[in-house]
DNA sequence: AATTTCAGTGTACAAGTGTACACTGTTTTC
DNA sequence: GAAAACAGTGTACACTTGTACACTGAAATT
């Protein structure tokens, strides 16, 4: 049983993580947001802030791992989606782009803190995107037979790929986007293709 | 003739964006300085940084300016490098590690004001990312013969990889900058095959 | 030599920041 | 039912911020 009062608090605490998210845009980045702006946005008294977390940094982390959550429906949507049919390649990046327009501002969130001032903040992101790439290349491993070390520089660099044209596509309109996707698509095949090679030759080379 | 006038200020210029350029580390962006601080190490009244700049984003702007203007002088000495002999991948790779070694500050704006909040910054950094791609692709496809479109392909994939390399090798030792090195060494050559590949199979599917 | 230009100064102010502190009223505990 | 805990409030304070404005003195122009 989960008291009347603990539920009050959890609520608000939602709503606290909810301003921020709000007030992330193209223009705004979580840094530039306030704890008093958070409180207000969320309308609480910038004091009650306090009484769910100690700064601006530990809401901050929290939208981190709120990120990485999405993400990770995001892998979820798109394996379901390859085992319903289609290319492996297209329709992951159909889905990561979907992703990113339907949430361009977790996926900013991500990809600000992945160079920010904040070395809590990088490692957590860092450690999303780690796990992200590890599921690809286990992925890569079982169903392409690849070398191990093979598959691991294959998915870092599909990681690396997809997650930069996610950050070009947040500025550009629809019709870029498409090109954007194609070029990635392309792009995904040649490592796909080039990763396949060096895994052949490393395990003849073994004999 | 320069007035002696004309020069002075030309000096008091470059003190500001000196000041900045060192204010500027792993825990400090551009965003976060003010303009105070700025003309405070600069040793000027905060008042007389409107002498030279309207606001801090035309400073900002000069910085990546500048900043491109270094990522020029990289691609300069990785080219005579190997021209002087050597592999054109390692070569590279080590050149640019060199370079984020020396000039990790700078290169830390770049990253970060890629996806900052202002506009006219991103655009600023991804045309000096794509000068930098550009000049790539053209070496690969003279030297490598390679179809345009897959050239662009594997210049454009290169660089976000070396790029996200460099971003990585920022938070890490040297040791671990050496596997990283070799680990992008490793990514680049197997997109060199791909490419390659592809490269050879849409020539004769042309005929 | 007289006048104008202008880089740099110092003061002043309104706006916004984080947070310490004392408080209130409801929920929880005893 | 009395006492304690605690989420949320309102006030207050010391700082920092950008920038408007009136100024000074040396360089440039006439």
């Amino acid at each position: 049983m989960v008291g009347i009062r603990a539920q009050q608090k959890e609520k608000t605490r939602r709503q606290l993580i909810d301003a921020a998210l709000t007030q992330l845009s193209a223009e705004r980045s979580f840094s530039s947001l306030s704890l008093r702006e958070v409180a207000k946005e969320a309308g609480l008294a910038p004091t009650s802030f306090y009484r769910h977390f100690t700064d601006m940094d530990e809401l901050g982390l929290t939208l981190v791992d709120e990120a990485g959550l999405t993400l990770r429906q995001l892998m979820r949507q798109a394996r379901q989606r390859i085992e319903n049919g289609g290319s492996v390649i297209t329709t992951s990046v159909v889905t990561f782009m979907e992703f990113i327009e339907d949430n361009g501002n977790i996926f900013r969130l991500l990809l600000r803190e992945r160079s920010g001032t904040s070395a809590a903040f990088r490692a957590a992101v860092s450690r999303e995107v780690r796990y992200f790439t590890m599921e690809l290349c286990d992925y890569l491993q079982h169903a392409n037979q690849l070398d191990a070390e093979v598959a691991y520089l294959q998915a870092n660099a599909a990681v690396t790929i997809v997650f930069s044209a996610g950050s070009d596509a947040l500025d550009v309109d629809k019709k870029e986007r498409q090109q954007l996707a194609d070029r990635t698509v392309g792009q995904l095949r040649i490592i796909a293709k080039g990763a396949h090679d060096f895994s052949l030759r490393k395990k003849k080379s073994a004999k």
